[in-house]
DNA sequence: CCAGCATTTTGACAGTGTCAAGATTGATTG
DNA sequence: CAATCAATCTTGACACTGTCAAAATGCTGG
């Protein structure tokens, strides 16, 4: 029996072939459903049928392994944004689209959102050269989008950063006081971004 | 030597006196100075000269005690808030000025304020009647005051509950981008919140 | 002075992240 | 094919954490 490169786990031997994958995404699987807090090297070890240190060789330390998780995360709310993009839509379309993804996202994924945009690693921990690469990508997007809105005259404000600012705070609040069980009701949570959203548009008549 | 209530510390007796609010306090101006992660039960029993455990006398668990420290948070918020109320200003100035309280306050006390509204006590701990109690008042409080300035026409919308959230959601997404360290400059939360105040307001011409 | 009570301590345990050293394996040479 | 080596994984150990049970200590009313 010849070993193919896409056998995720290899049982009978000493090597496994494929950890660093395998660990991520078990620790991606563990945060989803019991929260980030209640994650630790030596239970995700175990799912995985490997020792308490073995991740070590992969991964720094916890932190590190949490920051590969977030720009995971980052990958995949870039990879839903271009799709997004994709679609031809008027502008206004595609600026309510980016809200409501936006909110899907977060609520979708609430303990990766959290990883990616909240204090655990941003504040305490110090983040990987990785993490902040893809992280100040995004963000940058994430202003050249409001700039270009604001310079077509979908979106108020004279001021593009401090714009950008203003709107991506207001999602990431209301994002966050779903997640973190403030607002307790996740399914409205579109619906309050969809009403927030001629707050943020230039007044036409 | 009688002693008095005021005492705050006993050095020579095995009693403390005053010990759960000492344990407040030392909890409270340590998770000032280095985060709510790095407070730790012992150590917090090491500052006020204390055994590990003596805590638990006055608190059920760890959570019980930082569900404390937010209660002090909340009441303390509330104190600020009735100051506040009690100038004499226009509403538009009270609304104002209640916008830049709120994150004076946050940026302030950032980790008082990651207790009071974060996911450490709301998401995955279970919190107290006490705070749950004065909680709920607070987000009352903002709910009406928020359809008060909508009613008199000052605020804009047509659902005040909705208003309100949006509005808090856009006050807490900024105060966390920032405390989080996700938005560096500190100093420029109070400008930024500032700039977002034309939004909520009902345009006058 | 003593009994009972509130308060604090000691001992113990399971769980955590992480380091250093050793064990196992697959690949690479000679 | 055999020996060596580097990559990979495991074991042992340590300090630290929250928390429980049981003991110790001091105070106070009878």
């Amino acid at each position: 029996m010849t070993k193919t490169a896409t056998e995720i786990k290899n049982n009978s031997s000493y090597h496994h072939g494929n950890l660093r994958q395998t660990l991520l995404s078990a620790a991606t699987q563990m945060i989803a459903e019991n929260g980030i807090e209640s994650l630790s090297l030596r239970k995700l070890a175990d799912k995985v049928s490997v020792s308490r240190t073995a991740a070590y060789h992969y991964f720094d330390d916890k932190n590190d392994l949490l920051c590969a998780i977030a720009s995971d995360g980052f990958r995949q709310w870039q990879q839903l944004l271009k799709q997004s993009e994709q679609q031809n839509q008027t502008e206004r379309q595609k600026f309510e689209q980016y809200l409501v993804n936006y909110m899907v996202f977060a609520t979708h994924h609430p303990e990766e959102y959290e990883l990616m945009f909240g204090r655990c690693i941003w504040k305490q921990a110090q983040c990987t050269e990785e993490l902040q690469t893809i992280a100040h990508g995004t963000f940058q997007h994430q202003v050249e989008m409001m700039e270009y809105w604001q310079s077509i005259g979908l979106v108020a404000g004279d001021n593009p950063l401090r714009t950008a600012q203003i709107i991506w705070g207001t999602l990431h609040g209301i994002a966050k006081l779903f997640i973190d069980g403030v607002y307790v009701d996740d399914t409205r949570a579109e619906e309050i971004v969809k009403s927030a959203l001629p707050m943020f548009l230039v007044p036409k008549d």
